[in-house]
DNA sequence: GATGAATGAGGATTCATTCAT
DNA sequence: AATGAATGAATCCTCATTCAT
């Protein structure tokens, strides 16, 4: 890194640009998303992604080997993506767990359904019991860690003597359910009718936290 | 059987073949339900129907006009039967909303899993997008009645001075929440470490009243 | 090598991008030969051969237009380097036509595993039928003046009286047929018990030359 | 047997007729064999099979699992057809084994290429190396067979002094090698002009049988 | 009604070949 | 000349559905 702008690493190599070919995974990753989450993965046609992305069908498979693949490896893609860097963020002084959260959390549960983490939190509820890997890393990168925060944060509570109760402390999943029912009712029970995930969600911690 | 050849009765509509019918109807219903639950909709085979339900391929056929039709009316009949039949039950003098809850819908939930409540809800979460007819009538049949009941308990005890907090009128499906993921989590994502839902459903009652 | 830089030789026809050109064209038929002969003309592909030859799979196409020319072309390249060079070698004198067959052509046939021979051999059966220009050229390089040869030589016996028999001069391609059963049985039959070429081979001769 | 013809035991089944079952099966296994024969494993197409067999291209699917499975089994079962029934037939008193050799086993290979057999034989030699149980399974069934025969009668003519040279008891395919070699001949060198196999046959035997 | 062989539309996948860089 | 990503025709295989028996 003590290279200096005066020596250009980047040189191309012989052949099509790499930038293209960055350009086609992404947009075969994209379109694969898209026709993933419309669709579930039986239903998904390679011939619809190729064309949503702009490539011939054989493309696809210069990228990924088979369907499956393609499947998970976007899917494992977006699910980094969906982290949540919840650890980036510090409690302010003297606000208290119960603030933390609809400071800190409210707004990311709240925009679950604009941001695309709602769908593929769905994609993985229809699918992960066909696919154990893409649930695990799912639940590995995305749902585990967010746990283990929400976990820490109620912990605190406890010892802190903001929350009195100690059932939530058994069971943390207790709050991050009405998350879960929100995106089973938006896009499942009744998507005409969607739920305000985010007031679930803050009716919830009023509730939990006294 | 002690029927003789001399009393035949006089029967348009009904006859010995109906039985054989009705049982014949009954074995696709039940393998079909089975290969749905385990395979989902885009995966289950026709054949295998046919195979564990010991009859022949075509027979399906002189039930259910395709495979759709196979499908909603199956979930669509075994939905009846999941309907929870709380409306037969009362509160006994004295006894609090709270403790009817544990009483009657506790052992519910808790045999969930058990019972195959949860097998046909997770269905209805990796189909209902692409079945939204299902999903309806899914939530007409089951959901809505015990969200029904559910409101009405929470408004009975808000009235009689049981529930302090009205977030929990605001959002009744707050008390449901804990189930859902409980069936996100068993079914979808870990199956090998599956939670207890019946300890989640009733930590829950514990801190929505009180 | 030890011409040094001052000496530029005009060369309008003959490069240094010629040496690297027939380099690559050289790198490009063995690798195709390799392949070819493990794969079999259907199942070869381009792809392994490039990569074996240490080229793009573009530059394959630079020298052949197809891979029909690129399996004609190497086949028929490498045939001419099978060719047996028989007319170099002499009789010598008092040698009977017994004892030269043996000390000129056993040891080539005894060496056909190891040489490559059998090999191309086998291609051409396994191929010939739907490459008839190919087996054409196997039989014009290869077959035929070997048969030329020993048709020869079976006469000289006749005519000297070294041989009594005259079947072998009606029928010449009996003394090769050992080892085109040899190389079946060793490729095709039964590769696992390979047969000695040589020693069938002499076995013959031992026995057509009483 | 003892049945008389007022017992007419093939009742039909219910349901599509076995007879065209089993005729269906055979048009498959017959075109197959065709387009293997004429064209190879891999260039062989199953919509070829399927159009000349009359049906249509997902029948073939309900006989062998697939392509690959219908060649093994194709020529699994035309190779037991190809088994030369020679131990049907004995040594007639005073026949020598040369002459048995010329009455029993040269009709045969004199009628091999009529018969398909040299046609199977030039398909294992093909693809022999690429279906090594299939190639197993020829020489099990026809070719060790055939010369277990030819050992056995080469080693009664020694014994019977009828043959003198013992290098032909050393390698008994030597007597069936001009066989393979007019099978590769007439296949594959030179299908133009091809060979008379059965009277290169003969002549292997009037040399080796003195 | 029952049967299961036959059907063929549909979709995943392969790979020789092209061509912009 | 060299490169290798892009192409799409070609082919295997699946499986819901039909229908003669």
């Amino acid at each position: 890194m003590s290279q200096t702008a005066s020596a250009p690493v980047s040189r191309k190599t012989r052949g099509p640009s790499t930038a293209k070919t960055e350009n086609t995974r992404l947009s075969v990753m994209q379109a694969a998303l898209q026709e993933f989450m419309a669709q579930g993965f039986a239903n998904a046609k390679i011939s619809n992604i190729s064309r949503n992305a702009g490539v011939a069908k054989g493309s696809v498979y210069n990228y990924f080997p088979d369907k499956e693949t393609l499947f998970e490896g976007v899917l494992t893609a977006f699910i980094s993506t969906a982290k949540l860097e919840m650890q980036a963020h510090e409690r302010q002084p003297g606000e208290s767990v119960k603030m933390f959260l609809k400071r800190v959390l409210l707004p990311v549960i709240a925009g679950i359904e604009t941001t695309g983490r709602a769908q593929i939190a769905r994609l993985i509820m229809s699918e992960g019991a066909r696919f154990p890997d893409l649930a695990a890393a799912y639940v590995r990168e995305v749902h585990q860690p967010l746990l283990d925060t929400v976990t820490d944060l109620i912990n605190i509570a406890r010892a802190e003597g903001e929350l009195k109760d100690e059932r939530l402390a058994a069971f943390p999943c207790l709050l991050l359910a009405p998350n879960w029912f929100g995106m089973v009712h938006n896009g499942m029970l009744n998507p005409a009718a969607p739920l305000d995930i985010g007031a679930l969600f803050e009716a919830g911690i009023d509730i939990f936290f006294k």
